[in-house]
DNA sequence: ACCGTAAGTAATCGAGTGATAAGTTGTCAA
DNA sequence: TTGACAACTTATCACTCGATTACTTACGGT
């Protein structure tokens, strides 16, 4: 196989990889297995763990990055709407709908910001995905309702809110508040 | 000392220790350092460094429970006013600048749920929190857009916005949308 | 004085961890 | 055919981790 091809391999292996488990618990041998390669060729490609978590995360927030400019850009806001951000959040909830790590791997980018090179990347991203935001001429107000609302719904999804409504009554209160008419087809599958 | 408040203060010690890394980047001796203790004396104490982390998290997690229901009960919230809920964000604020390590512990605990019994905690505690916000009468959709907000500003620390707004003017105008009039009073001190 | 118990440490273990070095295989151009 | 380069693995290293064991110290009751 190309080296590309299986750079590309390698890194859809790793998204679903941290996904699971965080930048600090997932090894570069449980990429490799995830990949089906040898550890060691793992960290080859990417010349260390850190740096294949760096491209993961820059890649998994682009695809939110993308999928925002994309709304915006083809006048898909209109401000005189009763929710005029709706169809950003519809485009979200689409990638989060088709691949769940995405948002997974870009919350725990955030998480892992004590590292130098990986808060300055969501630091970055962070402001990135908001200015698109702010692009539709929302105003400040709404942008960052909106923006509070997505992290309610990660943190919701981090913590398995879905998939363990049965624990408590209050719990699946607060899913419905969070997830809105989305709950149903939120629980069960986590991957892509 | 006696073992009680060794305890105690092995505790506090662990909460800045996995408030700076998390669950998985924190070692035992860490912690153990942080607190002046030996490594295996942090692990007899509390079995293990799970369950060490879990009294962690359900801590400070406690302490964020207290404090909103203590507004609560003292009948702080005003449903009459125009942001009925202000109360309990200052009562937050105050916790968060009081120590800030209750707040990103309490969201490492929420990344680390694909550990189960981590998991099981995150969403038990997240259910009583909520429930202590929907006991003001205020309402769910107004509860859900408090806990939206506090998750916003949960994440914004957590990757360091307030300490590096100059990076770029979008980072600088993300974190006043989303700290508002609190945001001088957050850069700088992280530790309790 | 002495003993028992509580508070703590030093020493160490086995299992991972990320990374390096050396070697192997396969493919394609001359 | 052969040689060179790209793709990939095996073997291994130095280190860190959580945990266990065995030991030491200090104090309170009799």
């Amino acid at each position: 196989m190309s080296a590309a091809d299986r750079r590309e391999l390698v890194l859809a292996a790793a998204t679903r990889a941290f996904a699971r488990s965080g930048y600090a618990a997932t090894s570069t041998d449980a990429v490799a297995k995830e990949a089906g390669v040898s550890q060691p060729y793992v960290v080859r490609i990417f010349g260390s763990k850190q740096d294949l978590f760096l491209e993961v995360v820059e890649r998994a927030t682009r695809r939110v990055l993308d999928a925002f400019e994309a709304v915006v850009d083809a006048g898909g806001v209109d401000l005189e709407a009763e929710s005029p951000l709706e169809p950003l959040a519809l485009a979200y909830g689409e990638v989060v709908a088709n691949d769940r790590s995405v948002m997974e791997v870009m919350m725990h980018g955030f998480m892992a910001a004590s590292e130098p090179a990986i808060g300055e990347l969501a630091r970055r991203r962070m402001a990135e995905i908001f200015d698109a935001v702010l692009r539709t001429g929302c105003g400040e107000d709404l942008a960052r309702d909106f923006f509070a609302q997505g992290m309610l719904i990660n943190v919701m999804l981090a913590i398995g809110a879905p998939e363990h409504l049965e624990e408590s009554a209050g719990l699946a209160k607060l899913a419905e508040c969070a997830f809105g008419p989305l709950l149903p087809f939120l629980d069960g599958p986590r991957d892509a």
